[in-house]
DNA sequence: CAAGAATCCTGTCAGC
DNA sequence: TGCTGACAGGATTCTT
């Protein structure tokens, strides 16, 4: 589930409770998610500081005193859950606990197991194997309409598909994807080398407004970015197409102008689209 | 090489 | 109510 906006907010509010803090206890409650966890996670991670976070992608980097990070990633249902520290109990598919030496507890719950957790020197952050091939942070001023381009020119694969690819821009995923495409007023189905010039110069702004909506919005309707039930990061959403099939889309008058929102299927997953004013 | 398919895993939901 | 199959927001790895 969580895209760029998710992750950044739940970064955010991992940041909120551990910034600062120590942690007193970590326990794995089983030996691997994706990958196994790496040697001597709970070791490092037994009386370590909370230096700071940051965000890459969909990965969030957690550093800790004396130069090392842990990278956490969600995959497709990871969650992060807090609460007080002190119960033993482990709830259905955490698989990491923290407890910091102030009285809170952080668990990471991945019923899927498609995320991953890994433990490197702060230094290599940027050669590290999962984020060295990461295109540009769409939200940082060097992502321009040139640089999409560029990287867009060689591509003969259809545009929905160029934007998931996490080496064209860093951070989308199947549902940012087709809110940015609807925004844009590009089809999904677009060549990817075609995006250039005035489209370019529409999709990304279109990729940064969408993605900083979406993170206002989780600021905005959390306080501290934690719902009432524990749970990090996570805000209701209100999708311009995704999930939208068969209604009207907002931007066309209505049939038979426009057969409103359709779903379709490309490299296996859903898009949703509006062929009228996605050209 | 690039592009598409298969793959890891569990939960949920629609349909019978 | 159970059962079955489709599907889910990711990203690597395997095939073509």
């Amino acid at each position: 589930m969580p895209e760029l906006p998710e992750v950044e907010t739940v970064m955010r509010g991992l940041q909120a409770r551990l910034e600062g803090r120590t942690i007193a206890r970590a326990r794995l409650h089983r030996p691997d998610l994706r990958w196994p966890f790496p040697a001597g996670l709970v070791a490092r991670l037994t009386g370590a500081r909370v230096a700071g976070f940051r965000r890459r992608a969909k990965y969030i980097l957690m550093r800790l005193d004396g130069g090392d990070s842990v990278l956490f990633h969600l995959g497709m249902s990871g969650r992060m859950l807090i609460g007080p520290a002190g119960a033993n109990d482990i709830p259905l598919h955490e698989h990491l606990t923290l407890e910091t030496g102030d009285g809170w507890r952080v668990g990471f719950v991945d019923p899927r197991r498609f995320g991953c957790v890994d433990l490197l020197p702060t230094a290599q952050e940027a050669t590290h194997r999962l984020l060295a091939g990461l295109g540009p942070e769409p939200l940082d001023a060097d992502f321009t309409p040139a640089l999409l381009s560029a990287a867009l020119a060689a591509r003969r694969t259809p545009i929905k598909a160029a934007l998931l690819d996490q080496g064209t821009v860093a951070g989308l995923g199947n549902i940012y994807v087709c809110e940015a495409l609807f925004r844009a007023g590009i089809s999904p189905l677009r060549l990817a080398q075609t995006v250039a010039g005035a489209r370019a110069a529409r999709l990304v702004p279109a990729i940064r407004a969408t993605l900083a909506e979406a993170i206002a919005a989780g600021g905005s309707s959390l306080r501290d970015y934690v719902q009432p039930d524990g749970e990090l990061g996570y805000f209701q959403h209100d999708w311009k197409v995704y999930g939208r099939a068969g209604t009207a889309c907002e931007r066309c008058p209505g049939p038979p102008g426009c057969a409103g929102v359709e779903r379709i299927v490309q490299a296996g997953r859903s898009t949703f689209y509006c062929r009228r004013t996605q050209r």
